[in-house]
DNA sequence: CTTATGACCATTATCGTATTCTGGTCATAA
DNA sequence: TTATGACCAGAATACGATAATGGTCATAAG
């Protein structure tokens, strides 16, 4: 009987050990014996931190979004313009996807079908989080009058739609294409959405033709 | 052995019992049996006009897209100003989409699997003619000084697949919800999408604040 | 007393096989 | 020349026997 150091010390490892074993197997052929024996504790011992294998599925899932949550902040918080901030978070949250869905390749399928049901509440309650951090560097940009200050809550709703669309959790691998592409066609849409939220006639106006 | 009126029309009809069947029972379970007797013929007919069972879901999917880039060619040569029509085309696409994931519900998959890899190049050709039709549109405006001209087939493009994601097929038609919803949350992306397209400075600028 | 463990069990998944079904062909009919 | 359905090889399915697994709990360790 080894002591554990502290209670979330040993959440993570098993979290950990999820997130090694989901990578190699997916997560029906992930058994939880294979888990106990990756982290190097009991099956038993499982079960005093997660009820059932799904609830250990979904909270890895949930330790996923909140990494991505706290970047999210972290350029929120960091330096640059309210529209250049915007354009990094979003390309943030689909590049986050890419490494997923990349990461788990083929099963993230596996994974995603097994849970489905109770998931579709949780990524809503992240989505909301996520779009949270995205409309107070909206409001920023409309203090600094750079942003027009209708619908921020709306606006930031529709952006995170829209960049968890532009790359679908559904997705295998094999129809991913190369991560510097994805980049460029996704730059190019965020670049449109932002330059659609951008107030009009910004400054002295230098009208052409 | 009945005289069959004409090539074509035999295999509208051999299509529209595809249609029929595919909605009712998925690809895997429709087979050519049940389709022959659909449609009143021998099954060994429909391998006149078809090659095989794969072809003919392609054939399917083909007319599918066909009929959609009609409408939209309709929208485009219709009435409105460039925006407006372009706006109306993206919504199309999108709610074109949405019909068919309701129409063949849980069966869509069955058939997007079933022919997935000949499919890719398919609708990369169906896509391709699409971004054309919304280009002219661009063009249009481009002409008339209401967007920027730079960049427009790489915006149609861009505007092609950002529609696309936001209704992926992939989605069951158990989680899309109402149409009106959808018709809301597109409408936002989509006008966000277009401001981002038109040209800066429109006018004489009332600024406020 | 608290925390960790693995043998244990009911349930679920897997596998092998016997059987049915179905895509595609083709000799025959119209 | 065009249409048809009996026919066949190979695929899908049904099913029962067997193996594997999620979750529990009495016991052990600290």
């Amino acid at each position: 009987m080894r002591k554990i150091a502290q209670r979330d010390d040993i959440r993570d490892l098993i979290l950990d050990g999820v997130d090694a074993l989901l990578a190699r197997f997916g997560f029906r052929k992930m058994t939880m014996e294979d888990l106990a024996r990756e982290v190097g504790i009991g099956k038993g011992t499982i079960y005093l931190h997660f009820p059932s294998k799904e609830e250990l599925a979904l909270a890895h899932i949930d330790r996923i979004a909140e990494r991505l949550l706290l970047r999210l902040r972290e350029i929120a918080a960091g330096p640059g313009s309210s529209p250049e901030r915007l354009r990094r978070m979003l390309l943030a949250r689909v590049l986050h996807r890419f490494d997923s869905v990349t990461h788990y390749s083929q099963n993230l399928d596996d994974l995603l079908s097994s849970v489905r049901t109770p998931l579709l509440a949780r990524r809503r309650a992240h989505f909301e989080k996520e779009a949270a951090v995205l409309a107070e560097v909206l409001r920023d940009g409309c203090a600094q009058g750079v942003f027009c200050s209708a619908e921020i809550r709306a606006s930031a709703q529709a952006l995170v739609w829209c960049t968890n669309s532009l790359l679908p959790f559904s997705l295998s691998a094999r129809e991913l294409g190369e991560r510097d592409e994805l980049e460029q066609r996704v730059t190019g849409i965020v670049d449109l959405l932002l330059k659609g939220l951008l107030r009009r006639s910004p400054g002295p106006s230098k009208r052409r033709r």
